[in-house]
DNA sequence: TTGTAAGCGTTATCAA
DNA sequence: TTGATAACGCTTACAA
């Protein structure tokens, strides 16, 4: 592999003036630039981005941490960034924290010691303290996905309660009163957030929150199926479900179908972040929708405004989820 | 943030005999071990990658390039080497190449401009040429999902043809002999290959292939849509669609019930892939088995055998779709 | 406009 | 078992 090295003897220049030529920088006369530029070309250079790191103390490399490599949610959440930064000229350098403190923890590790420019976090494990001491150090970090009030300009969040708030809501307004909540695992912001939204709606209507309607999943399709087979042990009727997530609901309602349930008709059924899936399902789910590509994809420009002075358009800190009606649901008969 | 020569100090040792301890190579005594040791502790020492990478010649992460970042195809070939590779103790870098053979190019550039130990590759674009060009150089390329005769010994592939096959048999076991196929884009080899299979079994059924029951879509929901608005167009009847994958099938049966279609009783489909969605489709989608999570797997231990000598089983270049049957395929009736 | 040379934080080869 | 010291390939003052 060429170096700077063989470039600045073929083109008979210093290792300097290539550097320059490489990075536009300092000013070069357009006859060396065109000698070095040959030189490049015939030697097939390429910049070896290890060393161009290591002196230079950046990397062009924006570090992403998800939870989980597959699924929608964080599919979006990648590829929302990756088209940013690419845009921009840079690259994502992407790894996993399982949600899990200590692999959350491992994978920023392992994003710091790539001498990252930038991290974008979706971490759901790691306390806020950590975070916050985390924002000290020298790399800037934006939250997606997560609220911290002392990090608030690093993050970009979805109004969690408001969704949850929403989604029973919608139920209520449609006329069910005796409805069972499937939730995500409650360790998670989101999933605790979004059923605080559910209780607020109950209270609104005077409805006592009932533990034989409630069910801890997964945010996968298994928690919704649990949960489904939960309710029908306990044999407390109910005429619509709400779920934390959609995969929860798309479990939920397969497994209402092996109990011969007559979807919507006999139950209807909301989910929350109204992933692709959610359109295709039958019936078709109405959900709470959640940007998540968008809200990837204005951390990536906030993250590309600050770091790299690009000039971007306003930043939305807070997005606010909304109902998307589909089949899944329907007005409650007696 | 402390560097190697911040921690020779505190130990009173040299450079060298950090370094022997942080790569537990050479010789060290437990007392010298012990006291670096703890002079790491207290400083929070962490190695910067960046410049064990250029004095190595190593970086310990293996470059993965995906045609995108979403998608349950590409999110079970992440995780399912990304699993591997972290229980060996190595890194994942992942980048994208969107299916275009200059983005493929450029992410595999960039790649080895990160030196990265290994590459495993899920490319579509670029020539088969280019691939064994690539393979002449100095880092070990493995290649999944494609096969390229020169290269077996790299390749973890499917037999996309065989896959085909099994799919338009089945429909013609099933007394289908009117059958619509919707393709992927041509120019991917896997598209090609699963269409051959479906001229092959028509060709034993002795029926001719007709371009009215053809459509070339997208591997997406939209061309599942598109198509079924193309033979709807036409008129030509038919009892069977044959997918080249389940979002294809997916896009086409939404369409089909846009059009009142009574799914299966007035049209069997058939996708490919086996993807998660499939099973929560309705009618639940008879597909064929892509075992991608197996296979990247299988690439991963291969590279790991390869790479870092590490013992693993045997290893299987090759591997045989089968074909998954639910509800969207019944028997053809008059 | 160009060149010289001192780092960047490690590894690895010699000696000791 | 340890320690000097020369790479690794590039950036970036500072000089010329």
């Amino acid at each position: 592999m060429a170096t700077i090295y063989d470039v600045s003897v073929l083109a008979g220049v210093s290792l300097a003036t290539v550097s320059r030529v490489m990075n536009n920088s300092g000013n070069v006369s357009d006859k060396t630039r065109k000698k070095v530029e040959a030189a490049m070309d015939e030697l097939g250079y390429r910049p070896n981005t290890v060393a161009q790191s290591l002196a230079s103390n950046r990397s062009n490399s924006i570090g992403i941490l998800v939870s989980e490599l597959y699924g929608p949610y964080f599919g979006q959440m990648m590829s929302g960034i990756e088209a940013e930064v690419r845009a921009a000229g840079k690259h994502v350098i992407i790894t996993t924290g399982h949600s899990e403190a200590q692999k959350e923890q491992a994978g920023i590790e392992f994003l710091l010691s790539r001498k990252c420019d930038a991290l974008i976090l979706h971490v759901e494990a790691v306390s806020d303290d950590y975070l916050i001491t985390l924002c000290k150090q020298s790399v800037p970090v934006y939250l997606v996905g997560r609220f911290v009030p002392e990090l608030a300009e690093r993050c970009i969040s979805l109004d969690n309660r408001l969704g949850g708030y929403l989604a029973t809501k919608t139920l209520l307004e449609h006329g069910h009163r005796d409805i069972a909540y499937i939730s995500g695992p409650l360790f998670k912001p989101d999933a605790r957030h979004r059923l605080e939204g559910h209780k607020q709606a109950l209270a609104q209507y005077n409805i006592i929150f009932e533990n034989t309607l409630f069910f801890e999943g997964d945010f996968n399709e298994t928690g919704g199926e649990q949960g489904m087979a939960a309710f029908a042990n306990t044999g407390r009727p109910f005429s619509a479900l709400c779920c934390a997530n959609d995969e929860t609901a798309a479990g939920a309602m397969e497994y209402g179908r092996k109990l011969n349930l007559d979807l919507p008709n006999q139950l209807s059924v909301i989910g929350f972040d109204n992933i692709i899936v959610a359109n295709y399902l039958y019936p078709r789910l109405t959900t709470i929708e959640n940007p998540i590509m968008a809200m990837s994809q204005m951390a990536a420009k906030l993250m590309l405004k600050q770091v790299y002075q690009q000039k971007n358009g306003s930043i939305q800190h807070v997005f606010e989820p909304k109902v998307i009606m589909r089949d899944s649901l329907i007005r409650h008969t007696q």
